[in-house]
DNA sequence: AAACGCGCCTGCGGGC
DNA sequence: TGCCCGCAGGCGCGTT
C-alpha cells in the first residue's frame, strides 16, 4: 500500500531512467483503474528520451523530451520493476517498456487499483488528476498556520482531515496512525476542537515520520517493493498500525483498535489524547 | 455544501 | 483439507 514514503523510495530507486528513451512498449491488460491510453502513450512517450524522474503526492512522473510526462499511479499491489527482457513475466505484469539500454520497465499490478495516464508537462497542475491535489506534507507550505486554517473550518476527525489529498497529499491509512500516536492526539477528535498545541505537534509529527519512513525505504507489510525489488524497514517502527492488542511502546497498554470512515484506526487509549 | 459510503480488485488469513 | 468470507485501502463519484 504504497503511501508517500514508498513513492519517493520508488523515485529515488528509479534515477536510472535518466537519460535513456522508451523505445516500445507493450500493454497486457488495458484494464487498470482507468483504461491505459495506448494512443497517448505511442504519441508522447514511445521514442521519446527521459529526462526527469520525480514524484507529486502518490504519483511517479516521468518528464519527456517531447515535452509531455507519464504519470503512474500506484493503487494499492503497484509494482514497477527493472528487468532483463529474457526474464521471465511474472503474473498481472499489465505494462512493459522497452528502453533503448536494454532493460525493462514492468508494471504489475494485481489488484489493478493503479493506472497510468499522459499529460502536457507544462499543464500537468491543470490536470485533473492534479488540479485538486492538497499541499506536499514535507514542504513549507504544509505549517501549523496552514493545518489550523484548515482544521478550524471542518467538524471531520482528523485523521479523516490529514488523510485527505484534497487538503495534505501522501498520507494513507498507516503514516495517519502513526503520526497521530506520535502527536498524542486520538485519530477520532473532531479537526476544529484541536488545540494549537496539538495542532503543531500533529504537523511535526507527520513530517517526522514521513521522513524517518522515507530514511527506512518505506514500510513493507506484503509486497511493497522499490524499482530495485528492495523492500523497506519502516514496519519494524511501526507503534500502533495493525497492533491492535499489542502493548503500546510507551505505557504497556494494549492498543485499541476501531473504524473511523471506514478505515481501521489505531491509538493508545492513555498516551492519546 | 460538507461529509459520508460505495465500488473497484485480488490475495491472504482465520474459522469451521 | 479446503472452502468461504471478511478485510486490506486510494480514489472518484453519487447521495444526503
Amino acid at each position: 500500500m504504497p503511501e508517500l514514503p514508498e513513492i519517493e523510495t520508488i523515485k529515488a530507486t528509479m534515477q536510472f531512467l535518466v537519460a535513456d528513451r522508451i523505445t516500445q512498449f507493450s500493454v497486457l491488460n488495458q484494464n487498470l483503474r482507468w483504461t491505459v491510453p495506448i494512443r497517448k502513450l505511442n504519441q508522447h512517450i514511445c521514442g521519446a528520451n527521459i529526462d526527469r524522474v520525480w514524484r507529486r503526492s502518490k504519483y511517479l512522473i516521468w518528464d519527456m523530451d517531447s515535452g509531455y510526462s507519464l504519470f503512474i499511479h500506484l493503487g494499492m499491489s503497484g509494482r514497477l520493476g527493472r528487468f532483463r527482457p529474457d526474464y521471465p513475466l511474472e503474473a498481472h505484469s499489465h505494462v512493459v517498456f522497452h528502453l533503448e539500454s536494454g532493460w525493462q520497465i514492468r508494471y504489475r499490478d494485481p489488484r489493478r487499483f493503479g493506472f497510468l495516464d499522459v499529460a502536457y508537462t507544462q499543464n500537468l497542475e491543470q490536470h485533473p488528476r492534479f488540479n485538486k491535489l492538497g499541499v506536499e506534507p514535507l514542504s513549507v507550505d504544509f505549517s501549523p498556520h496552514f493545518l489550523k486554517s484548515t482544521a478550524q473550518r471542518s467538524r471531520r476527525s482528523i485523521k479523516t482531515l490529514i488523510m485527505d489529498s484534497n487538503i495534505v497529499v501522501g498520507i494513507g491509512n498507516i503514516y495517519a496512525n502513526e503520526a497521530l500516536f506520535r502527536a498524542k492526539v486520538r485519530p477520532e477528535r473532531a479537526s476544529n476542537r484541536l488545540t494549537d498545541s496539538e495542532i503543531t505537534e500533529i504537523v511535526s509529527a507527520i513530517k517526522d515520520i514521513l521522513g524517518e519512513a522515507i530514511q527506512r525505504g518505506g514500510t513493507t507489510l506484503r509486497d511493497y517493493r522499490n524499482a530495485q525489488g528492495e523492500p523497506g524497514f519502516f514496519q519494524q517502527d511501526l507503534a500502533v498500525y495493525a497492533k491492535s492488542g499489542v502493548p503500546c511502546k510507551i505505557c504497556k497498554q494494549a492498543i485499541k483498535q476501531i473504524r473511523l470512515s471506514g478505515r481501521s484506526t489505531f491509538y493508545c487509549e492513555t498516551c492519546q489524547l
